[in-house]
DNA sequence: ATGCAATTAGAACATATGTTTAATTGGTAT
DNA sequence: ATACCAATTAAACATATGTTCTAATTGCAT
């Protein structure tokens, strides 16, 4: 009885969820009534009230559309904009803006989930383009997420740009004196070492996303 | 002139922005009104009228907090929430519910990309167990997308059931007459080949997400 | 059948919220 | 200055929407 839903409960629920995947808003309480042929809208209060103290919505008093759904990502609340700013690819410029002006030309962005944004909000991503990656699971057409940052520990896998050559590649990343190692997994692929001053750190990578 | 925003307009889809990640829901009029220190419902409903016009967001006509912001996910909608029902390694067993009960217990679940559902609605995850499926590019710890199916096209890849070992693999599927040949992509690994009657498809795979 | 709790119904009410109108300000070109 | 246009202001208006009240109905246990 404590954890069980009516039918009517149940209906409502369902409602509200298709309701939000189709509409940007919540639904009104008129909404669900008639989503739900519902004869009243008291009706309908009666149930979100219970829907409510069983803990599966929370409604604001007084504010309309004031409900949400919980115990899943409330909205929008954990989903983390990504902006794609571009292409990598050996041998490829990328542009990495130094930060996201909010009221830039549309960028792609994509909706980042949380178990891989893990907090941080410094991230950009970027599509891979060719094969050059492979060596490190990361294949043609990838999203790589990046966190913005300068420095690199040793062995992380890191977007690194070589200014001498005004190339930008995805490698792991190893400061030897004043030498940098980027190294590709594949052992068949030789290191690249460069005077660490011909090396600029732009991110390191932090998920990739593969859509099949 | 064309594209650029006016200080207030620009105020006001910032506040836009902050208050949809505050809230489940958009802001009135008046929300905007007080949030931005304007004096008039009017001149929010004006400066809305041209960022409508100029593409940032879309009002609903009558439709109280009909705002959304365009250009990125309206709020949870693009989002869809990927329930992941447990992991996959070689030789051990996974559990695939046929529908997703909705007042089930809280299952883990993600926030999935629109990018990667590609509009499809009947998926699930599994998160990777041990480095089986490293000859796919797909590593331990990594969360793979499949969409529920029972049937597949030669060459997929598939979460595949081999019912007479009770066992579940990731492997590239093949119907070759009444016998299924399940192939992984390294050469080094040798194809499972099994009667098809031992062979239950459970899902193919539609993406990956990693988080390193 | 009887009684009690849960649910439903219908309506009215209060307010939250989008819409519209008219007047005013400020700057710019003529 | 005059005319004109963008932006603002204040107020009123229309409607959308949450809330509440009372009665009727249903379901269920005694």
């Amino acid at each position: 009885m404590k954890n069980s839903l009516s039918i009517r409960q149940n209906s409502i629920l369902q409602f509200i969820k298709d309701f939000l995947n189709e509409h940007p808003y919540p639904p009104t309480i008129r909404d669900i009534r008639n989503g739900c042929n519902i004869s009243s809208t008291s009706v309908v209060d009666y149930n979100l009230q219970i829907l409510q103290r069983k803990g599966f919505i929370q409604r604001q008093r007084e504010v309309s559309r004031g409900i949400q759904l919980i115990g899943k990502s409330p909205s929008s609340q954990d989903v983390l904009e990504l902006p794609v700013v571009g292409y990598i690819a050996a041998g490829q410029p990328l542009h990495v803006p130094e930060t996201v002006s909010e009221n830039t030309d549309p960028v792609e962005t994509v909706e980042l989930p949380s178990f891989v944004s893990n907090g941080k909000t410094n991230l950009f991503g970027v599509r891979v383009k060719g094969d050059s990656m492979v060596d490190v699971h990361i294949l043609d057409g990838d999203l790589v997420v990046l966190e913005r940052t300068r420095h690199a520990e040793a062995g992380q896998m890191v977007a690194a740009e070589i200014t001498s050559e005004n190339s930008i590649t995805l490698k792991r990343f190893y400061l030897e004196g004043n030498m940098v190692r980027l190294q590709p997994e594949n052992p068949e692929h030789d290191p690249i070492i460069v005077p660490a001053q011909d090396v600029a750190v732009r991110g390191k990578v932090v998920g990739v996303m593969r859509s099949v």
